[in-house]
DNA sequence: CCCAATAAGATTGTCGACAATCCACCACCA
DNA sequence: TGGTGGTGGATTGTCGACAATCTTATTGGG
């Protein structure tokens, strides 16, 4: 299993690295090497981007021509992507990636709303002075960047936040299964559907609020502010979407 | 992935079957069928059983002697075991089980308060009437089985109470997580920490409390209290642990 | 004309062999 | 004697071929 909190970690996605800010970096770099990691890679970015369209098939024989490895790389790399719900897979059927739908969606930030929760809860008990103080930098940086009318950084910013947060609460298993799993979905969500900047300055605030808890050393609070930070957030996509279907 | 919600799913453990009770036994007998899924299962039962110990190295030849199949199916196992957070993989290196630890059973009841915690949640407001009425019927076999003291049921009625309101949260991230990943490494602990029957009466009217939650399609209530059940849950094993780690 | 059984094609599942990497041991040198 | 570098053995990573299964098209019957 990675252990992204030794220097361990060996498979990182190249992408999150330049959204994930320098201290970060030092983990990112650790060792992606067998060509299964390279593709399973690849392949997520595709996915996830929407190089490979949401709900097609995934012909292993086609995969394995077009990435220039054999078969059984692609199994391997198919299987983990499966692991990380971005595709399914049928015995003797194939694979597909898979489809979007709003329900999905909610679905999705359900989950986020108790794991994060609970990872804010565990960061306020878990996270040391140093990294709350990092973490207060960080979000003074990019109160800078609101104010400057630099909104387009927001996205980074709010993932860098809440990275930090879940890394924080120094639990493994939160920890692989929204940075492995969830939050490659989520992201699938935002570009596919379209939904990057607003509803700045709000979460500016809400982070804020957050990060407070959590250096008064109120786990409670923390997963309370975390919890309607995430609903917030959900309610502001559905509403969106409700927008984009009926135009 | 596996659907539970519908009757396409394909892979169901095989020792489940016999904790959870009849109407689940439709979903759990629909095909395993591939050679690499028995595999997976029984490699996942030995290791949750401690045939293989906990901290040993899974070595793909031998595996493969040992249970008359390819390397590839092997390692197909291996990987859906990684997955599962069951074995951990490093690359040109190999796959070990996971070592048991307090420090990490703490960190999974937390992953589990948060969850299950909102499956309860979800369960109060999606569950239909008929499978609330067919849970409380539930209890109440368990409460004649509690009162006429065949407490080693208790186990069973735990696991069938806890499938039953996750299944009944209809969110099938919150389903896979748990049932195909988190329940298994929860088990393994039981057997090889073993900690098998008591608590079983206060468990039981906390199962009460929540179901009455539930029924009463209360679901911040029913998040609460089933969170309470799991911290309780948890608190009992430490202690437990405590105990046996001293004798 | 529609449905069912069947056969051909294509796709996934499984296997054994070869290549690349790691690890432990040993020799060699300071 | 302690450490460093290299070598051999074993294990994992990768590959292409074959077997099993599904899908689709076709043919035959009702």
């Amino acid at each position: 299993m990675v252990d992204y909190l030794s220097k361990t970690a060996y498979i990182v996605d190249t992408l999150d690295i330049f959204i994930v800010t320098d201290r970060f970096m030092e983990l990112a770099f650790e060792s992606p090497v067998t060509q299964a990691d390279r593709t399973f890679i690849k392949l997520r970015n595709d996915i996830v981007e929407g190089v490979i369209p949401s709900g097609s098939k995934l012909s292993e024989t086609e995969l394995s021509t077009k990435y220039d490895v054999s078969r059984a790389i692609i199994r391997e790399a198919i299987n983990r992507l499966t692991a990380s719900h971005l595709v399914e897979r049928k015995a003797n059927v194939g694979a597909r990636v898979v489809t979007l739908t709003p329900q999905g969606l909610i679905e999705l930030y359900q989950v986020r709303e108790a794991l994060e929760g609970m990872a804010a809860r565990l960061a306020a008990q878990n996270m040391s002075d140093q990294d709350i103080n990092a973490l207060q930098g960080l979000l003074n940086d990019h109160f800078d960047e609101v104010k400057g009318g630099e909104s387009y950084y927001q996205e980074a910013g709010d993932v860098d936040f809440h990275y930090r947060i879940v890394l924080g609460s120094k639990n493994t298993h939160l920890i692989t299964v929204l940075i492995d799993g969830i939050y490659h979905l989520v992201r699938m969500y935002r570009v596919q559907f379209g939904m990057a900047g607003p509803r700045v300055t709000t979460a500016y605030d809400e982070h804020r609020h957050v990060v407070q808890a959590i250096a008064n050393r109120d786990g409670e609070l923390a997963e309370m502010l975390m919890r309607r930070h995430i609903l917030y957030s959900k309610n502001n996509i559905e509403r969106k979407l409700l927008i984009t279907s009926q135009s």
